[in-house]
DNA sequence: GGACGCATGTAATAGGTTACATGATTAC
DNA sequence: GTAATCATGTAACCTATTACATGCGTCC
């Protein structure tokens, strides 16, 4: 059974519909849920609003990765919960392993940073160090996180084939990239601060 | 005089834009040049093909931020050599000292690992250990750069109103990024490789 | 009465990639 | 000959943001 299925599922579905099936993977949802979930969870590190995340919904559905059902609400509109199917799981497995081909960071703050020299120091010292309070405020944020899931999941076996163990490795990702750009933005602020030398 | 002068060019000008500027803000260069120095230089915080190098120059030009004088060549095709106008070096450092408005990360490695506990760990600790590889390859490549800037440039003063200072703050932001990545591709690898505990 | 949260969608525009298109010179 | 480098552009397409559009219930 089943030869007629995509075989190229991987490749034709978006590192949005991945992220969309990644958070599905993880329990149903609706279109405003997952808007949700991607300004508080994953969201530090793949961003989606409204009008981008209900059209991509139909299309996991017209691919058959996801389905959906109405549930009616009393007290607030009906929505439409989706789930993940089998397919959809399988391409979600089979994309993580898959080859990554390395796209470029796109990085406003370091494109800044390349023309500094031309910037009125004080005033771009004031940007960097805004911005390093801005990165250590969010460190914190995810040190909570941290400190929280240390204690309540009690992560001693360590099981990577739980979900909570892949939210453990994306929140040490967001440590380290918090700290590292928290660092450097507090070097760049310093060095401009400092009196001109000449 | 110039009152007419466009007070808005930081808000209309595309970051696209001032990547441009923050390279012709050090010298002129052709379209072809740019799409060069993209690949190596600043490359890798942004990126930008000649399709979109071209178009968005003779924008910059018709804002009038730079201009090109046509250069005959005798062995190769002519070239457009476009140099920065006193206007564009205005836009661009009021541009690194204006207000950031956070843009959240865009990292499929990271949304992979969100889905990390679907896949196949071995295989999934394969994807993670390449891409160690690569970033420490990258590293190394960075670590040379910065031999070569310390020995040579002789960043004594440290004076930071020079364009080798602002290209070293781009470098040790390289060099911390690629380090902070590399270090967790290897920490998610590791784990992935462990035996399972169950 | 007005703002906010829940809930879902579409349309217009901006930003970016891939592909199309051309043409000379040099190196293998 | 054939691939690579130099050199510049346009067109089609996909991705993402902003704005438009609707409507109910609750809280102040």
């Amino acid at each position: 059974m089943a030869p007629y299925v995509n075989i190229d599922i991987v490749t034709t579905t978006s590192a949005l519909g991945f992220a969309l099936l990644g958070l599905l993977a993880r329990g149903p949802l609706s279109g405003y849920d997952i808007a949700g979930q991607l300004k508080a969870g994953v969201g530090p590190f793949w961003h989606a609003r409204h009008s981008q995340i209900y059209p991509e919904l139909a299309r996991l559905q017209a691919a058959g990765l996801v389905s959906h059902e109405r549930v009616e609400q009393h007290d607030r509109p009906d929505k439409k919960v989706f789930s993940i199917l089998p397919a959809g799981r399988t391409a979600l497995a089979e994309w993580v392993a898959s080859p990554v081909e390395a796209d470029p960071i796109r990085d406003e703050l370091t494109l800044r940073a390349y023309a500094v020299w031309l910037a009125d120091p004080a005033a771009a010292a004031a940007v960097f160090r805004s911005q390093e309070q801005q990165h250590r405020a969010q460190l914190a944020t995810y040190e909570g996180y941290r400190q929280e899931m240390e204690q309540s999941c009690g992560l001693d076996p360590f099981r990577t084939n739980t979900p909570e163990f892949a939210t453990y490795a994306t929140l040490q990702r967001g440590l380290a990239h918090e700290r590292e750009l928290a660092a450097w933005c507090g070097w760049l602020a310093d060095a401009l601060e400092r009196p001109p030398t000449d």
